[in-house]
DNA sequence: TTGAAAGCGCTACCAG
DNA sequence: CTGGTAGCGCTTTCAA
């Protein structure tokens, strides 16, 4: 396997060392524990640091210390908005604090999860956030094992690994459809994808809505991974509807599906919310501005990020006092869709 | 500064090697050149490995090889739809053929940026992906002299630092501006952000209005980083409309700022097209579903992380051929709203 | 405040 | 096909 990069002249710290007049290890603190250093010596240092276009090796410093100032995150897609809102904020508050980001995406595959986890674990990340519960036995304990601290985000349950983030998503669609039965619908839709996360959700629609009094939802599964949230969002809209004429609401499992039932029935000369109500879940800004505003369930997507970077960030820290669960809720608000 | 982590028992390859009773180097070829191990030998090491659950540390690796398999990007922000698709893009690419994806965000800031790209730098990243080209000298020589392979993306200038693969944002946008005037348009406005690509938009768009002979258009500017996309473009098409009552067209910078455009015309009683034209930039899946369907230009925000990954892992992987500079180009798309 | 030296765990070269 | 071994460049005691 021929290594192909040019191979350029990259100073070392024995190069600063020795253009400084000073032993490395006092090149190390300089940049590790600047105030440890003589303020001179240490000028001196940057001084020819900054001259050589010195990088110092990360890679190295990580092995020696055995951690590398990384957190590792998975999301299932980039590209659907409310997975971008956390990585936003954990890469916000991890960045703030000097901490850098590895990501992957999982493209909702067990298997990618699985070797793109095992893989961080080689990186000596100081923290992992992933999307949802790690389920398979094997890869729990290689993660336990590995005593990196863990955030599972996006669900609450019983047994985390580690450390949780979320909020629960069956109470969270069980509050839409009891909220969109409170407003006079019961010929009831649900548009949501095939994963744990949607799942729930569905099921917590459902059962509510049953419990309510409603005749049993009509579920449309969009399969992952879609093309695109909206584009889907029209398609579950339309294939419910002609499975099911009177249909009178649909719940749907993000907003941007949401918003993409709402152009269907505009298209369908179908008036929301006055012939066919629309909620979505998540919150996302382009909700407001729909018209009309999209009913929906606010879940913290960008929230949820910062705080399973500070839990991590403060374990690493060897600050305690953080619950190792941590329910973020969720609130219904209503606007004019539904 | 405590290391708080648990200290967890970490195998090495050493503790592998003395379960299987092969040495170290035998248990490092199994798991990097498989073929190049005796089958049984290399299964009862595999048999092993996971039965310590195992993780090879990469950390050490990357440190003794010289390199990291690990890409890293920078974008100014994730949740701009129209970012998250490149790194979709080059994320999927990368993973396919075994890479990582190390990923930062700039927030628009240069200082950030040139933190973020000298401690990539330091990782031993085989490739470097930016958006847009980096003008600071000093950072340019880093970068340089690390010989690591280097994209800039979403332009096309004159002086790539190395590979580049975009459109020109110019271009594009002047031929926005003629197929405006071209469907009778004559008192345009342009929405858009602070940033070069938008900079560059905006003189592209104006200096082809003003050539076609359309009187100078008006630009409403965002400030970076914007709360949201959809929200901007609706302020934009207010505050636009207000200055300048006659307004006719609006071209955004992209779809997700059209699209607030469009909801704002609806919410002001304004036609679109009929009394407003609105055209879009970067044709994301919404803008076909939207209603009415947005007028746009793409440009393969998506296959432009293809290609910069390819770029790289061409390069690193000692194939050639490939040109150092990629123009992707762009095509208007006419759908409803203009 | 500074320096010397012992690794961190792995890869890659070379020998067998 | 397998094993021995010399580093990769840094951090971190420990002593001075």
């Amino acid at each position: 396997m021929p290594q192909a990069r040019i191979k350029a002249k990259n100073y070392k710290m024995e190069d600063v060392a020795r253009a400084a007049n000073v032993s490395i290890s006092t090149v190390s603190r300089a940049f590790s524990q600047p105030d440890r250093v003589d303020p001179e010596t240490r000028e001196a240092i940057f001084a020819e640091a900054r001259r050589l276009n010195y990088v110092r090796d990360l890679t190295a410093g990580s092995l020696a210390a055995g951690r590398s100032r990384i957190v590792a995150a998975v999301v299932p897609v980039l590209t659907n908005a409310i997975f971008s809102e956390t990585i936003d904020g954990l890469g916000h508050e991890l960045a703030s604090r000097g901490y850098q980001l590895l990501l992957g995406q999982s493209w909702y595959r067990d298997g990618d999860e699985h070797a793109l986890i095992e893989a961080f674990l080689g990186r000596k990340i100081d923290g992992l956030v992933v999307t949802g519960q790690i389920r398979d036995r094997a890869l729990r304990a290689k993660i336990k094992q590995s005593g990196v601290p863990t955030v599972e985000t996006w669900e609450m349950a019983d047994k985390p690994l580690d450390m949780m983030v979320g909020f629960s998503n069956e109470a969270a669609a069980a509050a839409a459809a009891r909220y969109l039965i409170g407003r006079g619908y019961r010929e009831l839709g649900f548009i949501g994808g095939m994963d744990q996360r949607s799942q729930s959700r569905w099921e917590g629609f459902s059962q509510a809505a049953i419990a309510a009094g409603a005749p049993p939802p009509s579920a449309y599964r969009i399969h992952s991974p879609a093309p695109s949230s909206v584009v889907a969002g029209g398609e579950g809209l339309r294939t419910l509807l002609a499975e099911r004429p009177n249909l009178r609401a649909v719940f749907c499992s993000n907003d941007m599906i949401a918003s993409g039932a709402v152009f269907a029935c505009q298209r369908l000369g179908l008036a929301v919310p006055n012939k066919m109500a629309v909620m979505g879940f998540s919150n996302l800004p382009i909700g407001a501005e729909l018209v009309p505003p999209l009913t929906t369930i606010q879940v913290s997507a960008r929230e949820i990020g910062v705080c399973a970077a500070k839990m991590i960030l403060d374990r690493v820290e060897g600050r305690t006092g953080r619950p190792a669960k941590l329910d973020l809720g969720f609130s219904v608000i209503a606007r004019g869709s539904a």
